[in-house]
DNA sequence: TCTTTATGGTGAG
DNA sequence: TCACCCTAAAGAT
């Protein structure tokens, strides 16, 4: 289940597994038969990540993976399990296999129809650190709650819903603010935020946004599974910071948490 | 053995 | 705003 950090780590994963080489694709589902035969046998040059969206480069031809809700991509060295009846593709080498099954979009495509996929996308944190002003000024364009323009990712490509919440804790921004109401300030706080928390995930492998002293723990290993996060899944639990009960509400038909003392209106 | 849920996104009305 | 797509694991019965 992946946010930006996730889709970025397994770019480099894969990268690393696979590039430079050529790789044996197939469609064990049978519903990507012909784009697995496209790139069959074919030297991957490299795997990018952007925002969400994933793309392995064979020559003109780019492989576009977006894992949606549900997709999943792991990789095995050894011990490579038999792919199963829903595995949409896989890739290998002679010593590594990658099986990727539920994906919202899996697709071989031009390289001038990648570029346009990414062109629609707005800034990613993990890619750029220029994409702040371009940020800003989306923000001022949108008077729709700041909690439903974060999952917009013509506005910053890679938040997903547990991000979107605790970068608004972090912040201490109420979710229906409207965006185009937040200070200079709190558009430069959200974006740096944003691209810490996503570089954090990135090198955890997991979302972990509470600062160890605000739960009373040494380490991140040593946290539970509610410990690892201010407000998103904790609504009724008091906040770690103030104590105060922790909220949900429906914002952009998803639902989003955050503290009423840490986040005033 | 069900039903539900999930870190996402699209297209129709 | 809603139905819908895709899969797997967790939770309920």
């Amino acid at each position: 289940m992946p946010e930006g950090h996730t889709i970025h780590r397994l770019a480099r994963r894969h990268h690393a597994l696979f590039a430079g080489a050529p790789v044996a694709a197939s469609s064990p589902q049978g519903r990507f038969a012909a784009g697995a035969a496209a790139i069959d046998g074919r030297v991957l040059e490299g795997a990018d990540a952007y925002g969400k969206h994933l793309f392995y480069r064979f020559g003109d031809d780019v492989l576009h993976v977006h894992l949606g809700l549900i997709g999943r991509f792991p990789s095995y060295i050894r011990d490579v399990p038999e792919p199963t009846p829903a595995t949409r593709l896989v890739i290998s080498n002679g010593s590594a296999a990658a099986h990727l099954s539920g994906p919202m979009t899996c697709r071989v495509i031009t390289t001038d129809e990648a570029a346009a996929v990414t062109a629609a996308l707005g800034p990613d944190p993990l890619r750029s650190r220029g994409g702040r002003r371009e940020f800003a000024a989306a923000l001022g364009r949108r008077r729709a709650p700041i909690a439903a323009v974060l999952l917009d990712q013509a506005v910053i490509a890679g938040i997903g819903n547990v991000y979107r919440s605790e970068i608004l804790f972090l912040c201490g921004i109420h979710p229906t603010t409207p965006a185009r109401n937040l200070s200079d300030d709190r558009g430069d706080c959200l974006w740096r935020t944003a691209g810490a928390q996503l570089r954090l995930g990135l090198r955890l492998g997991r979302i972990v946004t509470v600062r160890l002293g605000d739960v009373g723990a040494r380490r991140r290993g040593d946290l539970d599974e509610d410990e690892r996060r201010y407000v998103y899944h904790r609504d009724g639990l008091p906040c770690h910071r103030c104590g105060s009960i922790v909220r949900r509400g429906d914002i952009g038909a998803r639902s989003a948490w955050w503290c009423p003392g840490c986040q005033p209106e």
